[in-house]
DNA sequence: TATGAATGAGGGTTCATTCAT
DNA sequence: AATGAATGAACCCTCATTCAT
């Protein structure tokens, strides 16, 4: 997935005609949180209500006060953890107006939000497959991919327009970056001793030799 | 995973103390070839023992007559799979003796074998976050890993030797390139339209710019 | 059922200790009025409180202000509409001097409060079967059905000595008026194209000639 | 309803895909006898499938094994009790060629056969009103007071005929006798110490007028 | 080797009811 | 007088598993 997660919007109010208010009831964020940790860690099948109440200290019928049912508890945490990575994507993309430094900042979400963002990859990769698809859960995956791929490649065509970078294929290069960071997330999960940061390191190296990017000069 | 499944050995008789017939009766290949496939696309807990059964055309209980439990066959499956990768690994690194076109049969493998081996990258991945953990099933999973990274920092030392590759530190690059294409597996799984090919294509070119490696002499 | 129900009296207050206000607030028989409909629409078990609710458009909890369960609000709608029939059976009975008048009041009756009276049959009908029976409840039933066959046998009983019908037994001839308008009440139901009015009609000619009375000399 | 049922064919094989035999498994036909009753006695939201379970001695899982759902063991009934009815149709309707011993029959019918043909009736006063419809039951049910007014009123244009009755409108007499008739079901669930027997006979007394048939004569 | 029948243990969901405000 | 939040007890249904044949 290779994204980034923020923290404010938010958007749980998605329900029946409930609560609702501002930022949508404590209780339904706890649930959220605590459904996103089971989600991620388990899976969507493995994961019970009664599982998701009892971390969350409340009765399985409150769920379903908050939220219309498993699935739509569900969609709720994917469009909430997609709003908060937008957040952050515009809070990467329009903060310095150096291409690499915006590329660079990307790197490193991977290495301090690892743990949202490892959630989101899991919870995709596992989303394939579902028997019953939400077009709306579908939508909020291929949008935050697109728009990752966009703001890479976005600052690519920048930096070579500034003479930073070498000419290379915008495209190609953010396709290679989120690929290699989507893989970084992966491995981290399976493998017990899996070197994040230094993955991570090696793939900036990869990436400022790509960009023929003076490093030094900087 | 980054890994690759030949075919032959298979192990399913690993169970009760069931007549198991020679080595493994088709019947029972036919069930963990079924079932290999569901538990790829969904996971494990979204596959009922009636969905293999519907799929083999066999009675549920017939399942129970050739692994003594669904995780049973579970383990059966990971084990052969991972049995067959090793069968692969063997072909790949045992043929050429130059060090490069070990690495390039590796990164085709992931082309032509990727649905085989996409569905270990999730199977692994699914497995992570199971409650009831099976320390064989753990071992597989780990041993494959440790496979290819020890067929593919052997190939970069050699390549090193023999002078072929710029010294680097093999372990790094070995780990680089697993990591880019479980990233590549996943994406394939998760976008729709991902050109796992030309994916590949661009590491190929990397690794070899990162290894100094000169294709144009070949 | 074979029945009748004007509007007045009520009786919510029939409940636990709660304020009550004066015979009873509109807020309870709003409540009643939609349960009622609800209740004799489906059936005891399928109406639920949130059902009520949603058709006064107020809150659940809000029931239990009013009434002390959903058992308890039952009890209060067949007491009112009881009371309220039996409101209908003077207004019936006590009216004309004519026992052949009184006894076709009742049957148009039937057709005028169609609505109300189909509703008091299928409740009492779905009521026997009920696992925990309200004393209260049955007595009601009873005492309506009781009612009618004494008004409609003292009407006969009038009509004999006053000489206008033939010496018959009225217990036979109240009986046998009210269970054809029982089974009316449940064709008009069941049936999509049952012409309550003509079927009526057709018995008000057998009672006439079963009762020896001469329309034309009316 | 006004109905009869006799005992045969029996129809519980529109399951699944599972054993359907000839008279479709004993305890397919053990369940739907006792849950006819339980649904029968109190209704079909009431009823638990615990309770039919309970009642028939077996896990509750048994039950959908052999109908898929608690609407299909419903339907399965209904269109098994219709089918039964049918069946009787065909006994009283083509026995003797004298009509009036056809309508005899059939009043006789809700004598002897009460408490299967209340079930019917009250059962189809219930299922007015569920919220989802099955098409397949509403046919059912429609069919079967189709055949019951077509032998009715067959059974009086031939008595008209042959000179035995008075000529009347045979569609008008055809449902009076049965909307009479489920007065009678309806009344006998409801009021316990109501005269079914007595009440019947005061039909056939009335009908027997009204055709101007002659009893004395026969 | 293969199956039909059977079951215990949940899993998601609903519902009547309560309580603090 | 009215409501939002909370809960325990069911309820329908599914699933892994077993057993007799």
């Amino acid at each position: 997935m290779t994204t980034t997660v923020a923290s404010n919007t938010s958007s749980a109010s998605r329900r029946s005609g409930r609560p609702a208010g501002r930022e949508s009831s404590n209780r339904a964020n706890e649930l959220m949180a605590a459904a996103l940790d089971l989600f991620a860690e388990r899976n969507f099948a493995s994961v019970t209500i009664k599982d998701i109440a009892r971390a969350t200290g409340v009765n399985t019928a409150l769920i379903y006060y908050y939220f219309d049912s498993k699935r739509g508890l569900f969609r709720a945490i994917i469009e909430d953890a997609v709003a908060k990575a937008f957040a952050e994507f515009d809070r990467v993309a329009q903060a310095p107006d150096d291409p690499a430094e915006v590329i660079s900042m990307w790197l490193n979400n991977h290495l301090h939000l690892y743990d949202r963002i490892h959630k989101l990859v899991k919870i995709s990769l596992d989303y394939k497959g579902a028997p019953d698809k939400d077009p709306a859960i579908d939508a909020a995956i291929a949008s935050f991919y697109d728009r990752e791929r966009e703001m890479l490649s976005d600052s690519i065509r920048q930096g070579i327009e500034s003479g930073a970078f070498r000419p290379v294929d915008p495209e190609r290069i953010a396709r290679y970056i989120s690929t290699y960071l989507d893989g970084a997330m992966v491995r981290a999960v399976i493998l017990p001793d899996f070197e994040l940061e230094s993955a991570v390191g090696d793939l900036r190296d990869t990436v400022w030799e790509l960009l023929g990017y003076n490093t030094k000069a900087r």
